[in-house]
DNA sequence: ATGCAGAGTATTGTATACAAATATGGTTGG
DNA sequence: CCAACCATATTTGTATACAATACTCTGCAT
C-alpha cells in the first residue's frame, strides 16, 4: 500500500482539480489531516508537493491556498506547455520507434471512437488525450523535460471545461492528432514540432472559447 | 532571521553545487540533520525541495543521493534553458521598461571590467551574468517560466567550470551581452529571442570544451 | 468613525519518540 | 563457492507535543 504522504498528495490535488477546493480557499493543514485520516506530518509534504506543481500558493507568511488561475495564467501555462512539447513531439519523432509508435496510434484510435459518438464521449477523449500525449512525452526521452511538464498539464478548470467543446473543436483536435502520428511514422521531427504546438495552442483557444461561453466568476485575489 | 527549513535547503544545496557532496554521495537525513544543526523534521523538508530541483534522487526505496550529471543531462538541461530562456527574453523585450534597461546595462558593466583583466575575474563575471540573466527572467513577468528556469540555471559542476573558460569565449560571452542589451532597448523581441537561444547553447558549448580539457572521473551509476 | 494596542485564538515550525521499512552481515544448506 | 535466509542494525515514515509565529477581535484613544 502507498505511504500517507502519497495518499495525502493524491487527494488534496485531486479535490483541487475537480474544483471540490475551489480557487483561494485556505489550506489549514489540521484540517486537511482530518479529511486525509492521517496526522500533519505527510499533509504538509503533500502541500509543498503542490506547491512546487503550482496548484497551491504560499503567503509570505506561510499560508497555503488553492492557487488562483486566472485566465492569463492558463494562457502562460498553455504558451509554455506549446513550446516544450514542441520540443517533446521533435525529438519523439527523431527516436521513434513501431512500440511507441502502436502506442500513439492505439491512443488515437479511443480519441476517434469517442469523438464519433452522436453525443461525443468526453471522458473517452480526455482518456485517449493524456494516453497519447504520455506517450510522447515518454518518447521524448527527457526526465527533465518530462518534469517540467508535469507542473503544466494538468490544471484545475480545464479539463472540466471540455465537456463544453464544440464538436468541431473535437474534430479538429482528432485529425490533428492523426497528422502528428503520421510525422511520427515518417521520423519528421520539424512538422512534429510544428504541428504539436499548433496544437497545444488551438487546445488552449478551444479552452477559452468554451470558458467565455461560461458564467464563470471572477477569480478572486489571493495574497502573493 | 530565516527558518530551519531554509538554511538546511541551503545549507545543502550549496554542499551540492560546490562539490562538497559528490555525485553520488549518499544524503542521510540523520546525518544531514546533524551538520546543519536542526532535527530531522527540517532536513526532510530540504530534501524534497531539492528531489523537486533535480539536484537529489531518490531511491525506489526512499534513500536519496546527489544527482549525477552525466554530460547528457547537461546537455539536456542547457537545451531546454535555451529554448524557455529565449522566450523569457522575448517577453522581456516586449515588455522592457527603462529601469530594468538600466538594471540589464549595470550588470554588463559588471561582466566587461571582470572580462578586461589581465587574468579575467571569473567570479566577477559569473556574478555579473547571474544579475543579467536573472533580470530578463523577471522582466519577462511569468512567474510560471520563472519557475521552469529555476531548476535549470544552477547546475552543479557547471559553474565550477568556468574558471577553465577560454578568454575568447569570456569576450564573445561579453559582446552578446551587449548585442542582446540592444535587442531589448530597440523592443525586438525575435531578435533577442535568437541572439539569447543561441547565447546559451554556445555557453553550453564553452562548458563542453573547458569540460573535455579537464581530469573528469567518469559518472558513476546511481539507482534510479 | 478610524486607527492602534494588546490579549487571546488559531496556525505553522521544529524536535522527538516510536513504528515500519530497508540494508547488512553472517550462517547454513546446496 | 554460491545462494538463500534470518537476525540485527540502519534508515525512513508518521504521530504527537510543544514552541514560535501570525491572525482576530475587543476596547480605547483620537
Amino acid at each position: 500500500m502507498s505511504r500517507a504522504s502519497d495518499r495525502a498528495y493524491g487527494a488534496i490535488r485531486s479535490m483541487i482539480l475537480s474544483g471540490e477546493l475551489a480557487s483561494g480557499a485556505q489550506l489549514g493543514e489540521e484540517a486537511l489531516a482530518e479529511v486525509c485520516g492521517v496526522s500533519r506530518t505527510p499533509v504538509r509534504e503533500a502541500l509543498r508537493r503542490l506547491e512546487a506543481d503550482m496548484l497551491v500558493v504560499r503567503t509570505d507568511t506561510q499560508r497555503s491556498f488553492v492557487a488562483d488561475w486566472s485566465i492569463d495564467d492558463v494562457a502562460d501555462a498553455f504558451e509554455l506547455r506549446a513550446k516544450l512539447e514542441g520540443m517533446a513531439a521533435r525529438r519523439a519523432a527523431e527516436r521513434m520507434t513501431a512500440e511507441v509508435l502502436d502506442r500513439i496510434r492505439s491512443a488515437n484510435r479511443v480519441i476517434g471512437v469517442a469523438v464519433r459518438q452522436t453525443k461525443p464521449d468526453i471522458a473517452g477523449f480526455l482518456d485517449g488525450n493524456r494516453e497519447f500525449h504520455a506517450a510522447v512525452i515518454d518518447a521524448a526521452g527527457s526526465r527533465r523535460l518530462a518534469a517540467l511538464l508535469g507542473s503544466l498539464v494538468e490544471q484545475p478548470v480545464v479539463w472540466r471545461t471540455a465537456y463544453h467543446y464544440s464538436r468541431e473543436a473535437l474534430n479538429r483536435s482528432h485529425s490533428e492528432h492523426e497528422e502528428l502520428a503520421a510525422a511520427f511514422a515518417r521520423g519528421d521531427g520539424a512538422w512534429a514540432e510544428a504541428i504539436m504546438t499548433g496544437h497545444i495552442l488551438r487546445a488552449y483557444h478551444a479552452y477559452a472559447d468554451a470558458h467565455r461561453g461560461l458564467a464563470v466568476p471572477e477569480p478572486r485575489e489571493v495574497a502573493a
